[in-house]
RNA sequence: GGUGUCAUAGCUCAGUUGGUAGAGCAAAGGACUGAAAAUCCUUGUGUCCCUGGUUCGAUUCCCGGUGACACCA
């Protein structure tokens, strides 16, 4: 049976080159599933693999796609299944994927329902409507268009009430009728790795690792990226901090320290999603 | 050596006219179906430096320590 081989865990873990020497091993590619590298405009900010990595395993999904193509992780799951399917087809037997973004690694796992991708056009009414009128409008109008989404989504939360209400508007169907939870069958095997340090560790390589990359030149890329500031793409941690010091906002020291803890949130952010996968084997390096 | 000030959460500090305490920052826990490095929810973590005294009761007042800082020698 082929085998997707999967390597995962915080960022700042480790995961590149433990990856890279697996994949060494297994003779694969790495199959790159983060929701940021995958970018070409960014790449000091989003720690992609530098060139040496770069020349020693093939890599896909990195720096292959552009900010403003709004990607999504519905187009990740099809692009990446595609190529897992290729690939095996090709002759591999065991694939590595590596990657922090827990929600692309479960579409691929498990894939996505079937609901409609976000209408541009509507998407940034309803954004409009949010930031002018707040959540609770919004949230009624979802309780009268489909009741049984309020009970599983969380009403405070903007982003889900609108995008339940987008699908709603968009099809004219209740939100929840499209989620059915049917797991896609995958014609591989798949196995999780979960790399994990202890907490401390952890931060002390994330703190350090946002200094090396004001050195390697991140403040003139955040620059060079400034005027696309509102992409969705660029809502990412290491630009926005920095896109606050460019309007004045704060001091750029400031900006660095923002960066250093806003990336240690996401890291125990992504140990909590993780938390409830006991389908992962989880390994400290 | 002398005098004075200070000692409270991980850090910087506030406060209690005596009834065991709260802000900011930091942090912890959780959710998650096409923005996911996004977005949202919840939470105060404490020998109030240590002995002893006064008191029904001391983190608070008093004596004595210890430590830090400042000034004087």
């Amino acid at each position: 049976m082929k085998k997707l081989l999967i390597i995962l865990g915080p960022t700042a873990v480790g995961k590149t080159d433990y990856s890279i020497d697996l994949a060494l091993k297994y003779d694969s590619p790495i199959i790159s599933c983060d929701s940021r590298q995958i970018f070409k405009e960014m790449s000091i900010g989003t720690a992609v693999p530098d060139a040496e990595q770069l020349s020693r395993v093939r890599h896909y999904f990195i720096q292959d796609h552009t900010i403003h193509g709004n990607y999504t992780a519905g187009k990740y799951e099809l692009e990446c299944v595609a190529l897992l399917e290729k690939l095996f087809n090709e002759g591999h037997e065991t694939l590595v994927m590596a990657g922090g973004s827990g929600f692309y690694i479960d579409a691929v796992c498990n894939g996505l329902d079937d609901f409609p991708p976000a209408d541009q056009t509507l998407r940034s009414q309803l954004m409009e409507r949010l930031r002018t009128e707040g959540v609770e409008p919004m949230a009624a109008q979802l309780r009268a268009l489909d009741p049984e989404s309020c009970e599983v989504i969380d009403m405070a939360n903007g982003q889900r009430v609108i995008r339940a209400l987008e699908v709603c508007l968009m099809t004219g169907r209740k939100f929840s009728s499209f989620k059915t939870n049917p797991l896609k069958k995958r014609s591989f095997e798949i196995e999780k790795i979960g790399l994990t340090r202890p907490r401390d560790v952890l931060y002390e390589r994330i703190n350090r690792r946002v200094e090396v990359m004001m050195e390697q030149g991140l403040e003139e890329e955040a620059r060079s990226l400034y005027q696309w500031r509102d992409l969705p793409a660029l809502q990412t941690v290491g630009y926005r901090e920095l896109f606050d010091y460019f309007d004045g906002t704060i001091p750029l020291e400031e900006a660095v320290r923002i960066i250093q803890r806003n990336t240690r949130h996401y890291a125990k952010r992504q140990m909590t999603w993780w938390g409830r996968d006991k389908s992962i084997e989880w390994k400290e390096i």
